[in-house]
RNA sequence: GGGCGCGUAGCUCAGCGGGAGAGCACUACGUUGACAUCGUAGGGGUCGCAAGUUCAAUCCUUGCCGCGCCCACCA
């Protein structure tokens, strides 16, 4: 054998011969009648690469499903990967620009998605290359991607089944736009960030120049203001939205402003002849402590003010367009490409006419939100409108003026409040949402969330650990419609077409030839699988005498047009399929039964779900663990009808962080990659680490010092191999460890039998960390420390029975290390296994090791615990007394009983030659001049003459009498205690009592020491 | 504003009612035939602070201080 491990050559290797045997494939090494255990991997995006999440919950995955594929259950671990919408075609439209080409908008639809197949096609495999240098065990014969033709297909049907039933619906609601990539997004996709903000205070003007009195009191109700105004005050972050106000809203019980409640004020922007009057009312949402007390209402671009208009039946209007390049009526700008090139992102001020009003000035049109928010400021300002105050005023307030120029103190200046506010960022493109009002599919997650909570509530599903439940309740109890569509290219086309209500169709003036505005009302939808289904639904629908073509692209203007002319009826109807696609979270909330093979009924879905653990971070519990559910228990049904969960067990593991708890990010350039962890420390080495880092409920950080120190691991447990492999230590077909006699040997089976018992446990409670370290100790500091020392003399003895039984044992104990390593580190174990020995199957396939608890042998723990005390005892005095590490020092034992005499028999070879001892002699007394070294059973002196220094000595027995005294004092005071004896459960008491008269024995021996120390000096 | 979690050795973290632990780092010594990706020995901690419960508290309770995360509509 070499003298190391060389991952870097034998992992792939080692990773083509499982795959080419099939050890990984569903079912592989199920013993007959085996239940079946089945994980469905996290589908990875399809383009992306692997990252340390990925190491971490592909590594928690491998372990389980390796742990139980040895047991001989019946394994399937599903892998797959996901196409991941918006980051895909992002990443494809940032190629495109980067390498010159037409943009997604020039290419055209059919073009663009086939650009985005190519670069699936191109890059897809990579990240299941990844994931197999990582030593997934993943059965890729069945690898799954959620565009698949099968898993489509569920995701059509899945659509079609809760539109049917009411639970998916169109409407036209706020929803989070991101102007970066024209598309809605969901609620989950939004993050709140704090950002510097400014609030402006405006003056509205009330209509027809009336006036009141304004009257402001402290909170004695002391008059501090008293003032008629001809305007009502508001403030805002936003004054852009201004022109989209639909009215002023006050609290109900602020006595301020009653008097104008009902009246009209003009929002003042724009031309004044175009300006726009709104009605102040009352609402409970205003604060009346809060900036003015009263709050623009801008329904159309604000999540409170537009739930304030719905209750007050305040119009909304919508001020942006939602496209950079397109008009809202569809047609594209003449001169596209120009407009392409200028402008960077959507949400700019809308270039049309809105229901006929005249929302935006001309001077604002299309002008960036920000860029109008500058100019309405400015023009608003110019025209006195602004709220004024005493410079020092806004000093004072700490809110701060920003504005240059010299200005003395007390001339009047625009209140700008600085204030932090929080911004909703995209979590892709990272720019701030606009709340736009738009029409969009909605799922109803409220009703299908209910079976969901209900499953986890009796326990039918559980979290690890726990308290992820109580983040999932919130959530799901306080769901909100989940909007569903996207903007986007890639991804599953919604399957709905548009056509004209039967109404509309057949009495339509029937001189109206050409379009007709698409979504005025939405006319007549059809939803159907395929697009056949569809057609003989809308032949019903119109009549077989209409002819019906659907438009070969989406164009809203196009969206069905009627053609007929006189008095006839319309012959011709033209359908057109909704243009957008599913969020990619939709198809991924069907993955658990989509790859088994869902809509069809597959042996491997009747086999295998509802499946047995999900393994995830907590960052998706909401986008995909909740919507698992939800979906697998409204699709998935027993014989009986009843819901069917998709898992049984959600183990929830922890973001992995870097060395200082940072999250790691590119732009932060802390990531590290477990690319090149495992070309460095070997993948065995980055797994283990992870593993023994998994601690539940908390994040990991990593450090690299780690990795390196578990790839050391790795070289140890190879060198005990070696060692093994030397000594000729071969595993003993038919070995009963129950058989062996030595009591080195009985000692090492007992402890084999622990680590098995313990890692077991440490599995079945998902503490991987425990599992690991518990591993690491038992190998290191049992197995090589201690069993390889202690069995050298047995095996390079003349005792030939001795030696065999210790060669089998070893050999024996070294292969259960193999096997209960070999979940979390796979190649250096099957490598070892290999090539300790021929055998029948390889490690992936071995059996798990069931050690009964009775194979320990407490006489020999007692035994090999008192030697290897007695060795370190005698260890560190000498490394203490400076004696040299070759020098052999004669050892006298006194005070023994039979007991210690009989030990000293049998072990006193290994122990002289363990602790370099050149006799072991039993004597009345200890001689002058000998170091003592204190057991609770005997007194061990080390006869140093000439190399002994007195003053050395007595204080390394001060100090150990001190730690003894300062033990003995707390336990005497303990047992003194009449309270502890009366209230202590026995076995506490005996315990302590055990250990205090330990202590006193070992005590007394210091001490005699002591006083030889004293009449030698 | 609400919720969750965390403050234990220089660093990263286990432990979570009865003897303070690991890895890395550090110090000294050491190549004895498994291993220097190593061995042997050692130093290092009022377990964030305060009060309470208990015979007993790093561990349970409460408060405070510090840090992190998630959710949330204060214009």
């Amino acid at each position: 054998m070499d003298k190391t491990f060389d991952a870097a050559e034998a992992e792939g290797r080692i990773y083509a011969r499982w795959e080419a045997t099939g050890c990984f494939h569903a079912g592989a090494n199920a013993k007959p009648g085996a239940e079946p255990f089945c994980i469905v991997i996290p589908p990875p995006n399809v383009t992306g690469s692997l990252h340390m999440g990925h190491a971490l919950n592909n590594t928690l995955q491998d372990i389980l499903i390796r742990w139980k594929r040895m047991q001989g259950f019946d394994t399937l671990w599903q892998p797959g990967t996901d196409h991941a919408g918006i980051a895909t075609q992002m990443v494809v439209e940032r190629k495109l620009a980067e390498e010159g080409n037409a943009s997604r908008r020039e290419m055209g639809r059919e073009a663009f998605v086939a650009r985005v197949w190519e670069w699936k096609e191109q890059s897809g495999g990579q990240i299941l290359n990844q994931l197999k240098r990582l030593g997934a065990s993943c059965d890729w014969s069945r690898d799954r991607f959620t565009m698949d033709e099968g898993l489509s297909r569920a995701v059509l049907k899945v659509f079609v089944q809760l539109y049917n039933e009411g639970l998916i619906y169109r409407g036209k609601r706020l929803v989070n736009w991101d102007p970066q990539f024209e598309t809605a997004i969901s609620d989950l996709e939004v993050e709140n960030v704090e950002i510097d903000g400014h609030m402006w205070h405006f003056k509205y003007p009330l209509a027809g120049g009336e006036t009141y009195e304004y009257v402001e009191k402290d909170a004695d109700g002391n008059v501090t203001l008293r003032e008629v105004r001809d305007y009502i005050s508001i403030a805002t972050t936003r004054p852009e939205t201004m022109l989209g106000d639909g009215a002023v809203a006050v609290h109900p019980s602020d006595a301020r402003y009653a008097p104008i409640v009902g009246k009209l004020c003009e929002i003042p922007v724009g031309p004044k002849q175009h300006r726009r009057l709104i009605p102040i009312i009352t609402d409970e949402y205003p604060d009346p402590s809060f900036g003015s007390g009263a709050v623009k209402i801008t329904g159309a671009h604000d999540f409170n003010d537009y739930g304030v208009a719905r209750r007050n039946g305040i119009p909304c209007y919508r001020l942006m367009d939602t496209r950079a390049a397109m008009r809202t009526d569809g047609a594209p700008y003449a001169d596209c490409a120009a407009l392409a090139q200028k402008i960077v992102e959507g949400a700019r001020m809308s270039e049309a006419e809105i229901d006929a009003i005249n929302l935006v000035p001309d001077d604002l049109r299309g002008l960036d939100r920000y860029e109008a928010r500058r100019r309405v400021i400015e023009q608003i300002t110019a025209e006195g409108l602004a709220v004024m105050v005493p410079d020092t005023d806004r000093r004072v307030g700490g809110s701060g003026s920003t504005e240059p120029g010299s200005r003395t103190d007390g001339e009047m200046v625009p209140l700008v409040e600085s204030k932090k506010i929080m911004a909703p960022y995209g979590d892709r493109s990272k720019v701030i949402i606009e709340p736009m009002l738009t029409d969009q599919w909605f799922v109803d997650a409220a009703t299908l969330a209910k079976p969901a909570v209900e499953f986890v509530r009796n326990g039918a599903v559980k979290f690890v650990p726990k308290a992820w439940e109580n983040t999932y309740y919130h959530w799901m109890e306080n769901i909100e419609p989940w909007c569903i569509s996207r903007q986007l290219w890639w991804g599953h086309q919604i399957p709905v077409w548009y056509g004209p209500s039967k109404e509309d169709f057949e009495n339509l003036p029937v001189k109206t030839f050409g379009a007709i505005e698409f979504f005025k009302n939405y006319g007549k939808f059809f939803c159907a699988i395929a697009e056949k289904d569809m057609l003989k639904e809308a032949r019903i629908y119109y009549g077989e005498d209409v002819k019906i073509e659907v438009a070969p692209d989406f164009n809203p203007g196009l969206a069905y047009t009627i053609e007929g002319g006189g008095l006839r009826k319309p012959e011709r109807v033209v359908l057109c399929r909704d243009p957008d696609v599913l969020d990619t979270w939709f198809s991924s909330a069907l993955w658990p039964f989509s790859t088994l093979g869902w809509p069809d009924q597959t042996p491997e879905l009747a086999r295998y779900y509802p499946t047995s653990v999900l393994v995830t971070g907590f960052d998706i519990i909401f986008f995909w663990v909740a919507r698992m559910m939800m979906d697998g228990l409204h699709f998935m049904k027993d014989t009986e009808g009843k819901p069917l969960k998709p898992f049984d067990t959600v183990y929830v593991h922890a973001l992995v962080r870097d060395e200082h708890g940072k999250k790691m990010s590119k732009s932060l350039g802390n990531v590290i990659d477990p690319l090149e962890l495992i070309d460095q420390y070997g993948a065995d080495a980055l797994r283990f680490t992870l593993a023994s880092m998994a601690a539940m409920g908390r994040d990991i950080k990593l450090a690299v010092s780690r990795v390196e120190g578990y790839r050391n691991f790795g070289t140890k447990l190879w060198n005990a191999a070696r060692f093994a492999e030397m000594n000729g230590c071969r595993p003993v077909p038919g070995f009963d460890p129950r058989g062996v006699t030595q009591t080195v040997n009985r000692w090492i089976v007992g402890e084999t039998a622990r680590i098995a018992a313990a890692t077991h446990a440490a599995l079945e409670g998902f503490r991987f960390n425990d599992a690991a370290n518990g591993l690491y100790a038992h190998v290191w500091g049992v197995f090589c420390d201690w069993y390889v020392e202690l069995s050298k003399p047995l095996l390079q003895g003349k005792d030939a029975e001795a030696r065999d039984e210790t060669r089998a044992t070893m050999a024996w104990a070294l292969d259960q290390c193999l096997k209960l390593l070999h979940p979390v580190m796979p190649f250096i174990t099957e490598e070892l296994w290999g090539q300790i020995a021929p055998r029948e199957t390889m490690l992936v396939h071995a059996d798990w090791p069931v050690l009964p608890a009775d194979l320990a042998d407490p006489a020999a723990d007692a035994e090999m615990g008192w030697v290897i005390k007695v060795i370190e005892g005698v260890r560190s005095i000498r490394a203490e007394m400076n004696v040299p590490g070759g020098a052999q020092i004669p050892m006298v034992v006194t005070g023994a009983g039979e007991a210690v005499s009989e030990r000293l028999a049998r072990n006193g070879a290994l122990i002289g030659r363990l602790a370099r001892l050149s006799g072991i002699e039993l004597a009345g007394q200890v001689p002058k001049g000998a170091v003592t070294l204190a057991m609770e059973d005997c007194a061990i002196g080390l006869p140093l003459a000439g190399v002994i220094d007195v003053a050395a000595e007595t204080a390394r027995l001060e100090k150990a009498l001190a730690k003894l005294g300062k033990e003995t004092g707390g336990l005497e005071a303990k047992l003194a205690n009449e309270r502890f004896l009366a209230n202590a459960p026995e076995e506490v008491v005996a315990e302590q009592r055990d250990r205090l008269a330990a202590a006193l024995a070992e005590r007394e021996r210091l001490e005699a020491a002591r006083r030889r120390l004293s009449d030698l000096s």
